[in-house]
DNA sequence: TTCCATGTTCCGCA
DNA sequence: TTGCGGAACATGGA
């Protein structure tokens, strides 16, 4: 799930249940989720205070509390559950209870996510992220100019920018027809553009998608991630390949 | 039982 | 210096 639609969606979740609301305990189920915070200090920093606001950068999520910010990145199978009643969730590491009877939980089956503190949200060593609307098509290009290597690297590199994965990256490359193991330095002016644009594009429509709680569309390569399948753009052949070390889906009729 | 999985990091090699 | 392949991490589902 976790890629940059799907944080934000977890951040639109965290801030439309979560905020203002006094913690009255942070329980820590599994410590191997927790970063350089360890489970004293991230109990000490979040106990009787409030998350007052949520922000996102690439895949983290960060949420103010008191005088710290809390930063959550959910790995490969991160999840957020906000409840009132109930068994916690089965898969749940960290939990917050607030003093009003709810619960929210950090869910993480395989563990690869990260629950921890930061002094400020500015994501050190990440590269912008796609939707800031200070990121435009001109600092894009500038990303792009003295790298080497496949386009689909590129995109998937946190520190160039932040939050493409690899079902992401397949399909803005998808949708603008080019091989996902183009060289970067062999795109033209017109084809990096279309990378922007698209990349921004289907992102801001996925979030949508998930808002409405509704499928993403019917012509998304998301969909038809299967070695053979058809290609719902071009009737041609979905063919499989690895590139950074990622399953990697395109068309083999469409897409060079 | 075997293979695969939306992420990140570290190591070795070119 | 840059980039890439491979492995490791942990666990469940097909």
């Amino acid at each position: 799930m976790p890629e940059l639609p799907e944080v934000e969606t977890f951040a639109r979740y965290f801030a439309r249940h979560a905020l203002r609301q006094r913690i009255a305990r942070v329980r820590v189920l599994d410590a191997r989720v927790l970063g350089e915070a360890r489970k004293e200090r991230l109990v000490r920093e979040l106990r009787g205070k409030e998350f007052t606001q949520v922000r996102r950068h690439g895949k983290n999520l960060y949420a103010h509390a008191g005088s710290i910010w809390l930063r959550l990145h959910f790995g490969m199978t991160g999840d957020l559950a906000y409840y009132r009643d109930g068994d916690d969730p089965r898969f749940a590491r960290v939990i917050f209870d607030f003093e009003n009877g709810s619960h929210l939980a950090f869910e993480d089956m395989r563990l690869f996510g990260v629950v921890d503190l930061a002094r400020n949200p500015e994501a050190h060593g990440l590269g912008p992220d796609p939707l800031d609307p200070k990121f435009r098509l001109a600092d894009f290009r500038c990303l792009l100019e003295k790298r080497r290597g496949a386009i689909k690297s590129l995109l998937m590199s946190q520190d160039i920018i932040a939050g493409i994965g690899n079902l992401y990256a397949d399909e803005t490359l998808f949708q603008t027809s080019i091989h996902p193991k183009r060289a970067v330095s062999d795109l033209s002016a017109t084809e990096v553009r279309a990378i922007f644009q698209t990349m921004r594009r289907i992102l801001r429509e996925v979030i949508r998608r998930h808002e409405r709680n509704r499928e993403v569309p019917a012509n998304y390569l998301l969909l038809h991630r299967e070695e053979g399948a058809q290609c719902p753009r071009c009737g041609g052949t979905i063919a499989r390949t690895v590139v950074f070390g990622r399953t990697t889906y395109y068309c083999r009729d469409h897409q060079a």
